[in-house]
RNA sequence: GAGUCCAUAGCUCAGGGGUAGAGCGUUCGGUUCACAUCCGAAAGGUCGAUGGUUCAAAUCCAUCUGGACUCACCA
């Protein structure tokens, strides 16, 4: 074999890839007999709306790393890939594309758009599973599954029933997180707080002033809320109150709520249960006391009929008109322009979340939190790194309900038909009802709404299997995904699963951090500052750009990426390849058979075992970038720098040669196997071309024990 | 407002009760050698501050400072 001076990357990669797939070792059922002990690792499923960028690149690696090793210790090991339909992402990838063109979906029908997102999504999933590939990753694709896929969506539909039927999802007309530019509701999470300066408008209210940075809201206030130990207004409390307004009089029963601090503003606060998440609640505690909420804004983020002449015009017109008019007729007291407050926006747009009633599906969550609670505190799963454990059991202990309905059109649809005579839901697995179950009206229409995708991704790791693999695999060993969505994701998947297989759905929680550039920047496509993992493969080769994203890489920590930290791994793995190089031109004489080994020899190979012990150990104790470091720095510093030098004149000796021949032959094999999680290209490459007895590839070959 | 994490060489980070570590970078010297995607050598840190525990603290504890992140119902 002719071997080139520099390690070619590019040819090597596709050749052993395509060695890979031969042997099938990717498939579980695939692999010798005598992998016995399962190991599954199920792939966060990428979004289908988007090419892979680093961050998948450094998950894929990660994961890589443990079904590699696991596989090379023998274990039965499959790695589930899929993808995810990413309900509102997706359409909101999608609906920018559609602006781009000029169309909109609001001129297509539900079908047609859904239909155009299928065929966009199902393209999508095509260039993500070759860029995968690309990196090296050894996935089973004969298993591969989209959360749409039918048997994803059934599972789904029976939660669902199971847990209405249970009493844990209840449909509710409550105050929801509003995007008036998507037109939908979202849960919690999906929102993020911005500190803004607004004005603070102080309303006089007949001879109470409180103060509001919302006085286009005051058509819907129900009551003014006071401290019950205010002694301003305990003269006030539990009676109407009229005064004048700019539409004229209007009537208040004062209510005395805790709630309400003294201190801030004038110590009284106006009610509108309608919007604002406070006086929802104040509203229900006081629900005897008060009318029913006032809806004084729409869908649209525009004022509704009870506004009067300000019916129809956006918020911030509203406002500003109601403003200038309370400054005419003197019903402001003052004006504080130096408030700061936090405020709701979407996380897509931006745009300020309007609480609105609506009514939705919701998830009762906190019976469901309590099995996640004691999984973590029990030990029966653990989170890497720890540290992740206190943010888990804090988040979970102030859970709130979960509205899972949103108004998209690309998603999982709710199986739920209302009956237009009594109002009844009825809810099934899937399959449209003749008539409503409680008072047998056909009447019925159904839910538009589609799931929160998070709802449908919960269930994932028990979804994603059929029946025998659910058997064999589940609960699988490992989930390995960024921290940032711990709790969009990892909590609902513990919870969900917890609920429907009575079993946590992973053993250990492996959390990784964000890329960031040399500058520690977030990498984003509007900072221009992306690496792009496929450009980074061609010019440097795969196996570099992997180790550069594992070395340095700690759990739970955000990892720094440059070029020229992959340029210094591309130089480590043409090093190897050099070492390789040295040994094969040196033992093209070299006969396997009954060798006896020098003194030195003997300590070299008994050296090596113990590094290979220490390394096992680390990735063990799940400590990939120090494992991979140590691998690096033997086999540099070491192996080539210091046992390779000497070795020339041991081998130049007749009596040494054939002994250090063997040393180096089995060191570089054990090197190999050591490195192959890591850098799975070059050390294939070189186990096939290594004068050994081999097994048909190094994914196979036994780990040291 | 609450919580979590972090602070060690120019940079990115390991380590961790008992002579301060790696990679990259820098400086100097080296190509007939497997590799210039290389080799050899060197410089560079009172381990954020203060106090405490200890025979001994960079390491454990407390407080502080600075930074990152997360959660949160002050109109």
């Amino acid at each position: 074999m002719k071997i080139e001076k520099n390690y070619n990357a590019k040819d090597t990669e596709k050749k052993i890839f395509s060695l890979w797939k031969k042997t099938g070792y990717f498939n579980p059922d695939n692999l010798p007999k005598n992998h016995k002990e399962n190991f599954c690792i199920i792939m966060p499923p990428a979004n289908a709306n988007d090419p892979m960028h680093i961050g998948h690149a450094v998950g894929a690696t990660l994961q890589d790393i443990m079904i590699r090793y696991n596989r090379m210790n023998g274990k039965k090991t499959l790695w589930l890939p899929g993808s995810d339909h990413a309900g509102f992402e997706t359409q909101v990838v999608y609906e920018k594309k559609l602006e781009k063109q000029g169309r909109s979906r609001f001129q297509m029908t539900r079908e047609q758009f859904y239909k155009e997102v299928w065929d966009y999504t199902q393209k999508n999933r095509k260039t993500v599973k070759k860029q995968l590939e690309s990196m090296g990753i050894s996935a089973d694709w004969s298993r591969d599954t989209f959360t749409l896929d039918p048997h994803v969506i059934k599972t789904t539909y029976q939660t669902f029933k199971k847990m209405a039927d249970e009493g844990l999802i209840y449909r509710g007309s409550r105050l929801v997180n509003f995007c008036t530019k998507h037109k939908t509701a979202f849960s919690d999470l999906e929102i993020e707080k911005l500190e803004k300066t607004d004005p603070l408008y102080y309303m006089k209210y007949g001879p109470i002033t409180l103060a509001t940075v919302r006085p286009e809201t005051q058509f819907g206030d129900t009551a003014i809320a006071v401290h019950p130990e205010d002694k301003r207004y305990k003269k006030y409390i539990g009676k109407k109150l009229k005064f004048n307004t700019i539409l004229g009089e209007k009537e208040l029963m004062i209510i005395a709520d805790k709630f309400v601090e003294p201190e801030f503003g004038t110590g009284a606060v106006k009610i509108t249960p309608a919007h604002d998440f406070n006086d929802f609640e104040m509203w229900e505690r006081h629900k005897k006391e008060m009318p029913e909420p006032i809806k004084t804004i729409d869908e649209d983020g525009k004022m509704t009929n009870v506004a009067g002449p300000y019916k129809g015009m956006k918020i911030d017109e509203a406002r500003a008109k109601i403003v200038q008019e309370m400054l005419n007729k003197g019903f402001i007291d003052k004006i504080d322009s130096n408030y700061t407050h936090s405020v709701s926006v979407c996380y897509k747009c931006k745009k300020t979340i309007e609480p609105l009633i609506k009514s939705q599906w919701f998830i009762k969550t906190k019976p469901i939190a309590k099995p996640a609670i004691d999984a973590l505190k029990n030990g029966e799963v653990e989170i890497i790194p720890k540290s992740y454990s206190k943010v888990y059991f804090h988040w979970l202990k102030n859970i709130r309900d979960w509205n899972i309905s949103r108004q998209n059109w690309w998603g999982i649809a709710i199986p739920a038909w209302q009956c237009l005579d009594c109002g009844h839901w009825t809810i099934t697995t899937g399959s449209t009802p003749k008539k409503c179950e409680k008072c047998d009206s056909k009447n019925i229409q159904r839910d538009p709404d589609v799931f929160d995708t998070w709802f449908s991704s919960g269930q994932w790791p028990f979804a994603v299997f059929k029946k025998k693999d659910f058997k064999t695999f589940y609960p699988t060993s490992v989930m390995e995904t960024g921290y940032d969505i711990l709790f969009f994701w990892v909590i609902r998947m513990m919870m969900l699963s917890l609920y429907v297989t009575k079993k946590p759905p992973f053993k250990k929680i492996y959390l990784h951090g964000l890329v960031r550039d040399k500058d520690r920047q977030k990498m984003s496509k509007s900072k221009g500052n992306v690496i792009d993992p496929m450009e980074i493969t061609e010019k440097y080769g795969t196996d570099a750009l992997r180790l550069a994203l594992i070395i340095g890489n700690m759990p739970g920590k955000d990892v720094v990426i440059s070029e020229e930290k992959i340029k210094g791994y591309r130089n480590f793995v043409n090093k190897i390849w050099n070492v390789f190089r040295f040994i094969l031109i040196n033992t093209e004489d070299y006969k396997p058979g009954k060798i006896i080994l020098t003194k030195e020899d003997k300590q070299i190979l008994k050296n090596f075992e113990k590094k290979s012990l220490s390394i096992t150990k680390k990735i063990d104790n799940f400590k990939f970038s120090q494992a991979a470091e140590e691998i690096y720095h033997y086999t540099w510093h070491e192996f080539a720098d210091k046992i390779i030098e000497k070795s020339k004149p041991v081998l130049e000796d007749k009596k040494t040669r054939k002994s250090r021949q063997y040393v180096l032959i089995e060191v570089m094999k054990g090197i190999t196997i050591l490195l192959h999680p890591f850098a799975p290209f070059v050390t294939e490459k070189i186990y096939q071309n290594l004068p050994i007895k081999k097994k048909s590839s190094l994914m196979i070959e036994s780990w040291p024990k």
